[in-house]
Order: C-alpha cells, then sequence, then structure tokens
DNA sequence: TCATAGGTAAACAGACCTGTTTACTTCGAG
DNA sequence: CTCGAAGTAAACAGGTCTGTTTACCTATGA
C-alpha cells in the first residue's frame, strides 16, 4: 500500500503502474488497484473516470524522453543496451509497456496504441539524432534499424529473462554502426 | 461459421486460432470460440476441458518447423524477412502469437510459456544451421542476432504495421551477414 | 462553529467469464 | 430396430469485472 505516500491521485497512478506492468492490463481489475493505493474505488473514479482513462494515464507517465547527454554518440547509444541487459537481469522486466498495451487493446482508436506508435518514434528520433552527430550515410535507416534491435531484445527477453540477448544486441549495434561509419570513411577517401 | 468444415475438433481449433490471434486469449471468450465455430459449448469442453488446454492447442498448431530447403543459406534467411513483410503489408498481422501469449498470461508456469521458449529456440536454430552452411565465424551469436532483429520486426509491425520495418531488417541481416563473412574471408587469407 | 470538500466502506447493478448440468435429438453399427 | 455415442440448446452456478450509489466520516478554512 502506497498510504503514507503523496496525493491520492499520485498513489492510485503509482499503483496502476505497479499492477498494469507486472500483470498486464487486462489481468488487473480496478478494485485491486484501487486496494493496493489504499484509496477507495470511489475516489479512484473521481480521480479517473474509466479504467481506460486510468490506462492512457498509466503509459503517459511511462512516456519519459531520453536525457540528452554530451557523451559520444556511440556510447550513448550502446549504453542503451546496457541499460536494457541490467533491466532483464534484475528479473522484474515484464516487456515493453507500450507493445503490451496494443497486445492486450484489441480496440486500434484506443488512445494507448496512438501513445505507443508516438513512444517507438520519438525513440526512433533520439537515435536518428545521434547519428546525425556521426555522420553516418543514412542516418534514418539505421536509427529504424537500431531501434529493431532494441525491440527484438525486449521481446525476447519477456519471453525468456536472458541477459545475453541485450549483449548480443549490442554486439550487432556494434558491427552496423562500424559498417555504416567504415561506408562514410570509405567515401570520404 | 465452420459448420461446413471437418470435424469438431478441428473448426473449434481453427475458431480458437481465428479469435486468439485476432483479438487475444483473454479477450476471447469460450462462449465466443464455441459460437464461431457452430459447436455447443458442451461439445467444446468435451474437447478441450479447459480453456487452457485450447490455449495450449492453438499454441502447439502454430508451432510449424520451417520446410527445409536447399537454397542458398543466405537466400534464405532473406527470403524470410520478405515473408514477414508480405504478411504485414496483408494488414492482418497482429504479432508473433507465441509472445503475444507471454504477454496476456501472468502464469510462468503455463504451457504456452514453455510452447514459446521452444519455438524461439527452435527458430534460432534453424539460423544456426543456415549459418554453419556458410561457414561463419561464430554461427551461434550471429543466429541470436538474427532472430532478435526478426522478434524486432513482429513487435514494430504490431504497433505500426508499416512494412518498411521489415524492409530494414532485411538490409541490416545482410550487413551482418556480410560482416561474418567477411571476417571469415580476412581471416583465411 | 460549522459548512463543505474530499475522503471511506460497502452494497449494488448489470455484464461477462469459465465450467457444469439437464433434457432432448440425431444417426450409424450391430 | 434399437441401443449408444455424440451432438444440440439452454439454463445455471459461482466468480470477477466495470462503474454507481448510498451513507457516513473527517479535516480545514471562513
Amino acid at each position: 500500500m502506497y498510504k503514507s505516500a503523496a496525493r491520492p491521485g499520485e498513489r492510485i497512478l503509482a499503483a496502476a503502474d505497479k499492477l498494469f506492468y507486472e500483470q498486464g492490463i487486462r489481468a488487473v481489475g480496478v478494485d485491486t488497484i484501487a486496494a493496493e493505493a489504499g484509496v477507495s474505488k470511489r475516489t479512484l473514479y473521481n480521480y479517473y473516470p474509466t479504467k481506460d482513462d486510468l490506462i492512457a494515464a498509466y503509459l503517459t507517465a511511462r512516456f519519459k524522453h531520453i536525457a540528452p547527454s554530451d557523451a559520444p554518440a556511440r556510447e550513448q547509444i550502446l549504453a542503451y543496451f546496457e541499460r536494457i541487459e541490467a533491466m532483464v537481469a534484475d528479473g522484474s522486466f515484464r516487456g515493453c509497456p507500450f507493445v503490451n498495451a496494443v497486445t492486450e487493446i484489441g480496440d486500434r482508436k484506443h488512445a494507448a496504441i496512438a501513445l505507443a506508435v508516438q513512444f517507438k518514434e520519438q525513440r526512433r528520433q533520439w537515435y536518428r539524432a545521434l547519428l546525425e552527430r556521426l555522420q553516418v550515410k543514412d542516418p534514418d535507416a539505421l536509427a529504424t534499424q537500431l531501434q529493431l534491435l532494441v525491440e527484438g531484445v525486449l521481446a525476447t527477453s519477456l519471453v525468456r529473462g536472458d541477459p545475453g540477448a541485450a549483449r548480443a544486441a549490442r554486439a550487432a549495434a556494434e558491427v552496423l554502426l562500424d559498417a555504416a561509419i567504415a561506408r562514410k570513411a570509405r567515401r570520404k577517401r
């Protein structure tokens, strides 16, 4: 229970985040969330009039931007795979909340689907910006490919929580980066 | 309805496959499956005593091996990405049924989870065997990486049904294959 | 002091879920 | 012809889900 923590609205969101992520959106009822938040159902429905609103709030809160950094672009990209590896090793990893939401929600018009699309695109643009700094030939295409590797690690690690997948993805990313940079160098010569 | 088709057992499985895949395992009730199969609920429960049995049967039926082929290994690997691209372009693509099942089923001891792990490993071994024929340096590691690309395409295409992801993955696979083969050639020299 | 905003607990409505049961039908093999 | 296997339709049991409602409590600021 989060009774000691801040305001009811935040306790509800924290409880929803925990339960939705750990057990799945469809697997968790609002009763359970209210109980976990130490809040009456009435209050929960005051803050979030429907479960769908709560789902949207859950994903919106998960929609984090990556803190910009002055570290070398290549380093930042590879470090991201290491972060994933750590999350998987931690044991509490349950896949990408956005992808999971798309899987669990049938209705393509649900706000969650648009959020998932935006999130993935935002991540792709993060790669793109870094790759532009590296002056690779086709930053857009390579950004998509790195994103695919990340997505692959997330799905694979959900099925089988083996940190080896993240390491393999990191190695593959290195190969792709090297190839893109070599091509550019070759072009320069 | 599949009333005209073969035996009740098969009609039930066909209906379950369609509904589970299109709408999700948790989203579909046994009543709906029985109706879709043109079969009474009593009959459904004669063939599959619990919904979990039906889920397991659904995934078991989806557990296909790839037909062995004498085509060049590289060609076979790249063709697989093209198959996925076609599936995505078709519009009915809803992600990998095994990954979806893991997402939707909370219980890690459910038969479906073991099936999912086996399926992914079986696919990985398929790559491994092909890569051994190509005599790349570390077929096991590269098999994992190609598998990651595939998994990434499946997840990405679920969120956003853009066939471009499959094409990007194919291109990335080519780079990885070329790098692995070049390394081997370099070693030969 | 006391009105009110915001909270609690608990019951309820109505829908849907899994799984069982009952009573009836159909059809093919001996 | 008749018996039994396998099917149907439909109701039911017991549970859970979302969302609403009722009646009560409590703290705070005018």
